[in-house]
DNA sequence: CATCCATGCGTACACTCGTACACATGGGAT
DNA sequence: ATCCCATGTGTACGAGTGTACGCATGGATG
């Protein structure tokens, strides 16, 4: 049965995982879809992750790291800022701009621990990571206020459809900004 | 087979849906739960509503429409406006104490939006008519922003699960209104 | 009163799903 | 060199699903 030595399958499992979501959303995300797509047995799904909370957890966390690695290499907010609101409306527009599977796959996971508690904490996590990078620049009210603020208009870009203004974004994040 | 007449059926079914979806979530709404909920007999779902999408936005919509009752019974933004961000704190806290599912229903439905495009018109037209109700207030950008903002406080609220504080929130509305 | 079709009802089919289980295999500990 | 168990594989089962279809019924219409 040409088993195979293969010891990054756990992890090439969560690649899988995060691509069907991209591509089908979380209702399409079974152990039998994510077998196929990372090309194992379905047996070896279920073996590295007894259930599919768990594997969504792994992917969430993943999707996370991502987006924070994303974050802290485009550089910003290194030294004093002089127009926060600024950069953050550009961050917003780099992110909305590209594939959009990227950010429906962040806030598809994200708005799924709605209903499994699972996944709240990681959830929860991302919020208060992208919160504490923001306290650096103001307290952590305003920091809060302000993650609040960037889903509510990136969930309205994705919702109603319409274009993302960047110039109105700025302008929104900056009256926040005491 | 005790064939009964049953005008309200549909409607009887859309109350069903609506349960449903508050007690287990989008995931668990099924013809056939629908069915038991509303107790009337599988193929009365299907002949109804030929899609699950189809049900989905009949209960967005009546969904809305109940919010926007209840917003509007609510009595305030009548008058002139002295503290249009006491007003809508307020609103929330009342929105987040209650029994939550009508909360987490709103959400879900919302936000499954992201990946039923069948659902965007009417997610869409929810935040529309709020901003059209804040429009009497204030200009519509910022009408829009304070949806927005809502919007976000909200989901952290859910999902961090932590408590909604209304002088945070109003303090932060208010930074928004110019 | 006749009849018609929107509505109601039951059932069957093909499919996917989660889960469990028995067995294979070989890297690494001993 | 040997053995063990973490890992990999295949298959089966029962539950739940969307959908389709044939038939029943009785308000509405003429």
């Amino acid at each position: 049965m040409a088993r195979r030595y293969d010891p990054e399958r756990r992890q090439r499992i969560i690649d899988a995982a995060i691509r069907v979501v991209g591509e089908k959303g979380i209702a399409g995300l079974s152990h039998r879809t994510v077998a196929a797509e990372a090309d194992v047995p379905l047996g070896s799904t279920t073996y590295h992750f007894k259930t599919l909370d768990e594997l969504l957890v792994a992917a969430l966390r993943q999707a996370n790291e991502g987006f924070a690695k994303v974050l802290a290499a485009s550089g910003g907010l290194e030294g004093p800022q002089t127009d926060l609101a600024g950069e953050l409306a550009g961050w917003m527009g780099e992110w909305l701009a590209g594939d959009r599977t990227g950010v429906e796959l962040e806030y598809e996971l994200y708005l799924a621990a709605l209903r499994r508690p699972a996944l709240r904490p990681v959830a929860a996590e991302w919020a208060e990571d992208l919160a504490s990078l923001l306290s650096r620049h103001t307290d952590p009210a305003t920091a809060r206020a302000l993650v609040a603020l960037m889903d509510g208009i990136c969930l309205q870009v994705l919702l109603t459809g319409g274009s993302y203004d960047e110039g109105y974004a700025r302008e929104i994040l900056a009256r926040v900004i005491p």
